[in-house]
DNA sequence: CACCGTTATGAAATAACATAACGCGTCGTC
DNA sequence: GACGACGCGTTATGTTATTTCATAACGGTG
């Protein structure tokens, strides 16, 4: 997160009490209207990266997975993400080979960040890529999904 | 590769002969008009990656390095990578961990792919991003470097 | 309830990807 | 010819992710 720079980050300050409580109850509600499960493990994922003021690695996960300390198992935590992913209720930032929870309204968006290379911050955001993709389609590509990650200088970083 | 499809990736043939020996050629030029080197690792790492059909990966890389089948040390590989990433020579496909020769003219550009999700073909192309990166001028960032990874189905694999 | 197909979890090991740290040689400069 | 900058080779290690096999929980059907 911040470590790289003395500014707050800021952007998405991560969930405590009641507001946590109820993101996780929505994406309970959004799993049981799917007919999918959101199992323990899955739930745990979901609340350590809600709890987080910025993009959490895989091994972040799974050292914090724990109550008490104990780390996950690898593939625990990675399957929890695949299935977060899937729903949409978290995303991958591949630039950074981690994660954030979606912070968005709108399902099925494609994934959109803008990252600060001084603070870590991550915003999600929801770009315009009709225009971006006229070439694919002039192309013959099918597109299914995009990612697109914008590395920068947050407002709040200086010069 | 093609690996998980019968087709054709067709999109970018790995270069041969004469056309290998040019392009090497005008990466020499323009190293020798910016005071830097096209060293033996740096210039056999670019080879490989012209050579290639479709996007490769470190490890690829190291395999295939020595001329008489001896991998080298991944070192040697990241090192030239970084300098080839540096010049626009090569960019990285953060979605598949994978490196491909860059096949645009424009110096300085950004780098955005269309990958096709069966046959593993990943075409470079230039994206109107202008629209895009609206909303991140408008949150105050200022974008430094965009990478955009399109994934779908290209023109020669079935539906 | 007994069964079975499906989905998810637990655990161990390993594969895949990437970098740190050190020392040596070369080259350009003074 | 001393120096510094740069690049290379090498060893070792760090980080990220998957494979594999075994077990457990759930949901439907007779």
């Amino acid at each position: 997160m911040g470590e790289a720079c003395h500014h707050a980050d800021g952007v998405h300050p991560g969930l405590k009490g009641q507001a946590l409580k109820r993101a996780l109850g929505a994406a309970e509600s959004r799993c049981a209207d799917t007919q999918e499960r959101l199992t323990p493990p899955r739930r745990r994922v979901l609340e350590l990266l809600l709890e987080s003021d910025g993009p959490l690695k895989a091994y972040d996960l799974i050292a914090a997975y724990g109550e008490a300390g104990e780390p996950a198992k690898p593939p625990t935590v990675y399957r929890a993400l695949e299935f977060l992913e899937r729903l949409g209720f978290a995303h991958r930032i591949e630039s950074l080979n981690a994660y954030v929870p979606c912070r968005l309204e709108a399902d099925g968006h494609m994934a959109a960040f803008l990252i600060c290379d001084c603070c870590g911050a991550a915003q999600e955001f929801e770009p315009d890529l009709a225009p971006a993709l006229v070439a694919a389609k002039a192309a013959g590509y099918a597109v299914r999904s995009v990612t697109l990650e914008a590395r920068g200088r947050c407002p709040a970083c200086p010069e």
